[in-house]
DNA sequence: TCCTTTTGCGCACATTCTATGCACTATTTG
DNA sequence: CAAATAGTGCATAGAATGTGCGCAAAAGGA
């Protein structure tokens, strides 16, 4: 923590908008007991200082025609920086791969993949994973069903 | 698809949502060549057939203090579907596990979680997921590093 | 093809919301 | 303790939203 102090009212704040940020001021208000206009300054001074990065609205998948998602394991032969930076190229330049972690473990890299359908996943997998020159092994686990998705970090503070 | 459909001006206003969702209505029309009013409308219209489906502000994890994640594979002794409620009730009960996927593959679960530190992680590893009748394995891998992080779905739309 | 109906559009504007000055209160600092 | 600083709600100017309206475009039917 970088010295920025958060009291109750912050956390509710930041609580509330992580679950929904098209609450209007007057709305965050009565959630956190304080006006609308504290609110609106509480929200910016955390907007300024980093702790609110953005908003973003949460789309539908299926209604998007996204029907696959997984969870993709790689290993890759040699590491440094050039190698690292030319397969994490491969990885951005690709939409369909949502979040990419380098991981301790037995994996090197986690990948989460939202896909259109199980061509496009696997089209994705064998023309241009695989086939990278640093490659070595790749996992891949199929996500069946969604059994718990709570948005962002387990703020508490509503 | 259920029949919704949805054109070009649909698509981009999405793809620029789910980047920012605090763009006004007349920010928003310049980036989609609509008038304010009609990205309003869209916009309304895709709320209420669910394909925006909230949203929500982006938090930073360090300025909140929450210095671990993971992503935990688990697998179970034995499946049927009270088994498999009791095992999500603990996910369901525990903030810090975020997402919880059921999966093809080695495992059966693939957990993603969100801790302050080393030794929460390790409490709820040693303490509630491994001590589960149900849990015969869980493997961990810390996330060392994000290389990439995207909002939600791969919509391209300008 | 033409006509009718339906849908989508921007304009205008009433209503709602946001952000900020102000005065007061509460907290911190020296 | 007094002075300085920070936080607060109220009031309000300005910005943004949402909706009626008339027109244009698209779809449907003969």
């Amino acid at each position: 923590m970088h010295g920025i102090s958060l009291d109750r009212y912050d956390l509710a704040i930041l609580s509330a908008l992580q679950k929904n940020s098209a609450l209007t001021n007057s709305e965050l208000g009565e959630r956190v007991s304080l006006s609308p206009s504290q609110c609106s300054r509480r929200k910016a001074r955390l907007e300024a200082e980093g702790v609110i990065k953005g908003y973003s609205a949460r789309l539908d998948a299926t209604s998007l025609g996204f029907g696959l998602r997984a969870i993709t394991r790689v290993n890759l032969k040699a590491h440094g920086e050039s190698m690292d930076d030319d397969f994490v190229t491969l990885l951005t330049k690709h939409a369909m791969v949502r979040e990419a972690y380098s991981v301790s473990g037995d994996a090197d890299y986690v990948l989460h993949i939202i896909a259109k359908d199980l061509t496009a996943f696997s089209d994705f997998i064998h023309h241009h994973l695989l086939p990278h020159p640093n490659v070595t092994q790749v996992r891949s686990e199929i996500i069946l069903r969604s059994m718990k998705e709570e948005q962002g970090l387990p703020v508490e503070g509503g």
